[in-house]
DNA sequence: TGCACAAAAATCGTATACAATCCGTCATTG
DNA sequence: CAATGACGGATTGTATACGATTTTTGTGCA
């Protein structure tokens, strides 16, 4: 179960010099969240995480401690690791958490905007709104929250982005849970106004939009009645 | 090394309920930092970590890994584990950040105060008084600590509460490596003014207090000449 | 039929064995 | 004598084996 897959493309054994095993499955993993493909509450057995990517179990348990330090996934002891399923308690804390540091943040970036980044942001708004088209709703969600982390990293203070990615994360999660309304455009023309602030470096007005526009997602969510959709496994992983 | 140590102190294998072996060990080594037994820098080698422990490779790696999470180690692929050491950036980034955070907890914590509560913090302050006293300045820097997280226990917020005890383990090692300044007698004063700003539930005077306090701190550190005081690995640890 | 209990299967926790990598040392050579 | 390259020891990365715990299944009895 563990020399299966990958048949040819490992030439240098490990990749590009940083990406060891565990972060492979970290990542493959966190995707499948941030794209909803499975669902909160989902089982990790960590015989079936390591067949699916082609590791050990020793890999995938530490993958998964890394995803519960995250608060990605619980981990039960003796019974295994589940996709975490934020309480409406924690949703309502998360987005607190971030009604204080993003519009911090978004006034950060604002003062360090360099025209590259402008350009990074538009090509990324771009995509959004075509996958928003299509109709592709996971992806769409997905990359409305890496808008949020972009902002981040041209803040260029890492301590306040660990929190955001963070929180982002858990966002997903929630938004899993308890988010009911089917159009996203709010998050587009938010999105959109942070940009004109941006193109202007107008950083009390980034601060101000931020703030609103976390208030609106707040404000978007239905904390007494959770979704679920289950999904299969093996299906929902795999890029 | 393995089957070392610990005569008799098992009887229930699995202690209280909780607390799994790698979590004794976080702790132990947490501790150690905190009381700044050990120096940034140190080499924590998996072997000399498992024999003082009395465990395994494989619990001491689960450990260390939890630490690199929370950023205390910083583990280096095929070389090891090391006792993290904040860049003078990352210190003044920390501190930002706790100037962020920690004043909107101590509003939530003032509003929230009960009697207990009070008198639970009003104790720690008493311990904080005597370990100074004794000249016990680990313990005494511990302590200090310990106080801000209890604060932010208090406010009940657990996402505001994960963020500090991550920046204030973070702390920590900042000042270890920046703090120049023997005395700790205006970590007191402020505390102390906290109390008082508890005591009458004045959320606003908490909030003010708490800001000016965490520019105190941040403003009494030399972030351009590091300290340096090494100490041997077992000495350090076990309490 | 329904419940209680016991045996079996599945899954996790931990230790250990082996492979891969790095670092220091020493010999060789220009 | 300095620089370079190869060897050996030490340390980490990964897989796997074994024991412990939980969950499920199956059977007997009321």
């Amino acid at each position: 179960m563990n020399k299966v897959l990958r048949p040819s493309q490992d030439a240098p054994p490990n990749t590009t010099g940083l990406a060891s095993r565990s972060d492979l499955v970290v990542a493959g993993l966190q995707r499948a969240i941030f794209e909803h493909k499975i669902a909160p509450g989902t089982k990790l057995s960590e015989d079936e995480v390591g067949e699916i990517f082609g590791v050990s179990r020793t890999i995938v348990r530490s993958a998964l401690q890394a995803l519960a330090h995250s608060q990605l996934v619980t981990i039960e002891k003796n019974r295994g690791a589940f996709i975490a399923s934020p309480s409406p308690r924690e949703a309502h804390e998360v987005f607190e958490a971030r009604g204080l540091i993003e519009p911090r943040v978004a006034t950060m970036a604002a003062k360090r905007m360099t025209d590259e980044a402008l350009e990074t942001l538009r090509m990324h708004t771009e995509e959004e709104h075509a996958a928003m088209h299509v109709g592709d709703k996971g992806k769409a969600l997905s990359l409305s929250g890496g808008f949020h982390l972009k902002i981040a990293d041209i803040a260029g203070h890492d301590v306040f982005t660990g929190f955001i990615h963070s929180l982002i994360s858990r966002s997903s999660l929630i938004i899993a849970l308890y988010w009911h309304r089917a159009d996203t455009t709010c998050e587009s023309h938010s999105h959109h106004a942070l940009m004109k602030a941006f193109e202007r470096r107008d950083a009390a007005a980034a601060e101000e939009i931020m703030r609103s526009h976390i208030v609106d997602l707040h404000s978007g969510l239905n904390l007494s009645s959770p979704n679920n959709a289950p999904l299969s496994l093996a299906d929902a992983l795999r890029p």
